[in-house]
DNA sequence: TACCAGGAGAGCG
DNA sequence: CGCTCTCATGGT
């Protein structure tokens, strides 16, 4: 029996919010004063954390919360993930420094395209490109009344319909063509997102390597965030960086043998330790976003 | 101002 | 194969 309600407390610990949600997995969160801003699916949700768990807010009654139970991979044990990284030096120490740090699990269509847009951009300007996309060619959605205006992600039949120019008129450059091509694919059903889930992860990743726009990257990108295949290992500069540094110090190591390093090397849990890495790499040496605005620093 | 960004694809030898 | 070049745009 369900209560329809606005808002829910799950109870979880060793969940960082704010560095799941801004860890460059996904594009579209907002931090506000104390909270995350984001549209999941057609609902808008702002969510806080605290010593007890992450609370949700939604603008419209809520019956079921099994979406975001979902979304948040709230069910993942992440001390056990943790005890599946390798014993070794840099993983120790990417681990103390990302406490917290979780998978998101992404609906798999907007998944895949927000990778296609992420091609040699940082993710400050990929939260830019999707923001202007999805207010362009989104659906309106209910937000609470002191928000701006939320809009969900565009369907593939949606983008299907566009134009080359008006995607590029949000700012996706020379992805322009790849996205419209993909979302035509899609939506002719001749790629179904739905079904790739189903297969090995080395079938999905070559299905998902036959659309344009999509490598080795991108795809793997889609079959860990999207899919929740956790042994796939997306490898970007900032990995080849932590790689090389922390693994393969002052010898010269191609993309190849990282990858099959990788796939050797980091056991079942490898798509969270590459996120481990990456978040590392990111930002050691940075102040942290907290989500609970400016702190007072004593200047010294 | 240069260099770089969660790359992919085409062209070349 | 493996290498190089281009693609579009904006942050640092």
């Amino acid at each position: 029996m369900f209560m329809n309600s606005r808002t829910k407390t799950f109870p979880v610990r060793d969940y960082d919010l704010g560095a799941t949600l801004e860890s460059g997995q996904a594009f579209r969160w907002k931090c506000g004063e104390g909270s995350w801003v984001g549209v999941i699916g057609t609902r808008w949700v702002r969510l806080r954390s605290d010593e007890f768990g992450i609370t949700a807010e939604t603008a419209e009654p809520v019956a079921d919360w099994d979406w975001l139970r979902d979304y948040l991979q709230l069910d993942v044990d992440i001390s056990q993930v943790i005890r599946a990284f390798p014993e070794d030096e840099p993983m120790r120490a990417a681990a103390a420094a990302c406490r917290g740090l979780r998978l998101l699990r992404q609906e798999p269509w907007e998944c895949l395209a927000s990778f296609i847009l992420s091609s040699t951009k940082q993710i400050v300007q990929i939260r830019q490109i999707i923001s202007l996309l999805c207010e362009r060619l989104g659906e309106p959605t209910a937000a609470l009344p002191e928000y701006a205006p939320a809009y969900t992600f565009p369907s593939a039949a949606r983008l299907a319909r566009t134009t080359e120019a008006e995607l590029r008129a949000c700012k996706m450059g020379f992805r322009a063509p790849y996205l419209l091509a993909t979302a035509r694919q899609v939506a002719a059903g001749q790629f179904d997102p739905a079904a790739v889930g189903q297969l090995p992860v080395e079938i999905a990743r070559g299905e998902l390597m036959k659309l344009p726009g999509v490598g080795r990257k991108i795809a793997d990108c889609v079959l860990l965030f999207g899919y929740g295949f956790q042994d796939a290992f997306p490898v970007d500069v900032w990995v080849m960086k932590a790689l090389r540094q922390l693994y393969f110090p002052r010898r010269r190591v191609d993309l190849k043998r990282l990858q099959s390093f990788a796939a050797s090397h980091f056991g079942p849990c490898a798509g969270y330790a590459q996120q481990y890495l990456f978040h590392y790499m990111r930002t050691k040496g940075k102040p942290r976003k907290t989500g609970l605005g400016p702190s007072k620093v004593k200047k010294g």
